[in-house]
DNA sequence: TTTTATTTTTAGGTAAATCTAAAAATTATT
DNA sequence: AATAATTTTTAGATTTACCTAAAAATAAAA
């Protein structure tokens, strides 16, 4: 049985390895918002218990154990948002602090059901997929919006940051998961990107377009 | 700001205190299944931060924001019960360990729209009252069905044991919430008391009877 | 290949919540 | 009222998760 913050360390962890194969003290210290020598702590703690494996100044990486428990608490946090959501009408950027907190608890049972009170959704509100209880998901094949031709098209199906300032920003332009978008221009001067929806045109910056992810269905 | 141990105490002493006035260090350290040192040490902590009052070797009494403090955790116990119950399907005799955790989710936000989507309940599973966001609710009116005198009737509309053992009993013996019940007999012998249902007759123990709280509604 | 910069670890310490063993205060019994 | 029993508190440690400051290892630059 894992500690709260050991949870959190796992999920960090899991996070991190998803863009690099051995993950640094001072990427986990930064994200966990902790110094790197309590990240070295917990490290060796972590590797102890056989979650992780650790070679000094190596960086560490998660062991199978390790990565199907931090695999379990995400997939408990993206149905918390799921149910925050859909059954509590809160909006996509209300849930994040609180699912951090419901992620922890500690029951099988109550995921399970609730993953069947949800109807087991595929995706958390944020388009994140939502792991079975045997810890498997479909990998989505996403493209960045930024990485969109003129003309191209596709489906906003997910975004890559979570910060309620970015999803409030999403939610007025009208970008929100589902909505189909085609580019329709990209400005030389700042390369900031056009976006036709069905009613409407909309102007984002480069710095948004990166963080909105779309499964794309045909370029022109 | 609490610590979730913090508002175990705090919730263990507001309980005990419907009992005694003057809540004792053991008797806290039994509940909480810790030492009375411990207990002498959180006592301390919690007089400081002016949630409880405390004199030496006398006890201690809820502050009235100790007392608020420790009405919401309750509160957020029972509605997460009622959750559990009505929405995920758990049984009565289920609920308690789980909503021991979630009861110390931080999120005002989260609490309203629980009891909203719960349809703003006014008892929990086991029939105990569920305060309202200002932390009022009735007092209610319960007499031990170890009272009842043969003849006496009226509806079962609490429990005052949770265990799992004693509620799955009560459950095989059909004496649920909202139960029409009359007392038919009671054993010189035993002191065992013979209970009238709509459709049955059934026989309890005298601790069985003491943990079952009736509404009545008229004596013979 | 030195030197410099960055990253990571170690050393030593703090605060929260617990413990055991022993001392002190209160309560009950003779 | 004196003694015994019970309750409560103190003293001194331990564990977990942190911290700062300094040392060591690794990576980058000159
Ligand atoms: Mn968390
Ligand atoms: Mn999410
Ligand atoms: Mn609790
Ligand atoms: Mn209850």
């Amino acid at each position: 049985m894992q500690s709260y913050t050991e949870e959190n360390y796992l999920k960090t962890i899991y996070h991190l390895a998803e863009k690099t194969i051995n993950v640094q003290t001072n990427a986990i210290a930064e994200q966990m918002q902790t110094k790197p020598a309590s990240v070295t702590d917990m490290i060796k703690k972590l590797a102890d218990k056989g979650l992780i494996d650790y070679i000094k100044y190596q960086g560490v990486t998660l062991t199978e154990t390790g990565k199907n428990t931090a695999i379990d608490i995400v997939r408990k946090h993206r149905l918390w948002e799921v149910f925050l959501v859909d059954k509590l009408n809160f909006k996509w950027d209300e849930v994040h602090d609180v699912a951090e907190e419901l992620e922890h608890i500690k029951s099988i049972e109550l995921i399970e059901r609730l993953d069947e009170f949800l109807g087991f959704p595929k995706a958390d509100p944020h388009g994140d997929p939502i792991p079975d209880k045997n810890g498997r998901f479909a990998k989505t094949q996403f493209i960045k919006l930024i990485e969109l031709k003129v003309g191209d098209s596709g489906t906003i199906t997910g975004v890559s940051q979570h910060s309620s300032p970015f999803l409030k920003h999403l939610e007025k332009l009208g970008l929100t998961l589902g909505k189909q978008i085609q580019v329709s221009d990209v400005t030389d001067f700042d390369g900031s990107v056009e976006i036709r929806l069905s009613d409407k045109q909309v102007n984002i910056s480069r710095e948004v377009a990166k963080h909105i992810l779309i499964s794309s269905n045909g370029k022109n």
